[in-house]
DNA sequence: CTTTCAGTGTTATATTATCACTCGAACCTC
DNA sequence: GAGGTTCGAGTGATAATATAACACTGAAAG
């Protein structure tokens, strides 16, 4: 229950591994994750409506992606029966904070980790293709290097992606 | 109906530019695509059969990307009637022989135009928001780049993918 | 020539996403 | 606080994308 957590003393997200043992999700950690969420939204004078945080919550308490339609399951079990619309306009609200990304290959989110929009240095995604883990670790070399080969094509980039499937550290040792 | 060219006379379609007027897309181009994903089946024993190769033709035929439904209508308005799942089937076997690729952000697809399988260099996805072309750029670099940060996180990569949106010369150029 | 299996057909269903319209709550100005 | 404006959400319908399950057929391999 709780959390010896000798891991590190580094105050922020900004990396330690991207692929935490689950165990270290703890209750502590998810609700500073929400109050985080909910300060990001402040901050942007957007309204962190009841609806948008119990979307936030879902997603932000699997440890991998998950649909739509799950976390609307999801909130049905609890009690809070809300159409897919709904569902989709938390999620666009969230994503537009920035608190969450879309997998765009599984058409699915997951909850940002990272939390480094101060810095303006972008993740690239890594999504573990057993246990459905995602991972973001930082991509801004890549995004510069992209945007330098858009440039070469005289193509204007506006949004970029970069995923990629595999396995994450421990599916892979599991593998072995 | 015929076609002066005189464009460049490399051989193969290794880059020009990504993102070429649209009336360089003459019939006798669209006849060698054809002809080279036929070629590319035959190499690998897979066949090309009739259902796969109108569907190519399809996807070949628009400077796009395009649906799986909307292969399915066009199909339909020339009297092939299937179902969504032999569109699929059919997809899944042009997608397995590199002919055409998946666009993740749009779930659509859209034909190969480099056909670089030999050299093993890998593209990415350019795509244009306002007029939907589709180009590919080389993008070895960043995957290697890619492939180093994932391994940074001891993340096992196997799929990579790398998509951009944004606007394309032409559609960039009408926008002021 | 028969065995085999990839390819396809048929039907049904699952999953993901949006539209059109309305209503009410929060928020702002006076 | 009254009135106006905007934003968020509810409702019901529907569109768009994708797969499951099972049967059948024909071409290639032996």
């Amino acid at each position: 229950m709780s959390q010896p957590t000798p891991v590190s003393h580094s105050a922020d997200a900004q990396s330690r591994t991207p692929f935490p043992a689950p165990e270290q999700q703890t209750a502590k950690k998810f609700a500073q994750t929400v109050e985080r969420a909910a300060k990001i939204f402040a901050d942007r004078s957007i309204r962190f409506t009841k609806l948008r945080q119990q979307v936030f919550e879902e997603i932000a308490a699997t440890y991998t992606s998950i649909g739509a339609y799950e976390i609307q399951a999801r909130m049905a079990d609890k009690g809070t029966r809300v159409a897919p619309i709904s569902i989709y306009r938390a999620i666009d609200a969230l994503l537009d904070a920035g608190v969450i990304h879309r997998l765009e290959s599984k058409n699915a989110f997951f909850a940002c980790r990272r939390m480094d929009h101060t810095t303006g240095r972008r993740p690239i995604f890594l999504s573990c293709e057993k246990c459905g883990a995602v991972g973001e670790v930082d991509g801004q070399q890549i995004f510069e290097l992209i945007g330098e080969a858009a440039k070469g094509a005289k193509f204007s980039a506006r949004v970029k992606f970069v995923e990629v499937q595999g396995l994450c550290p421990r599916c892979a040792a599991k593998d072995t």
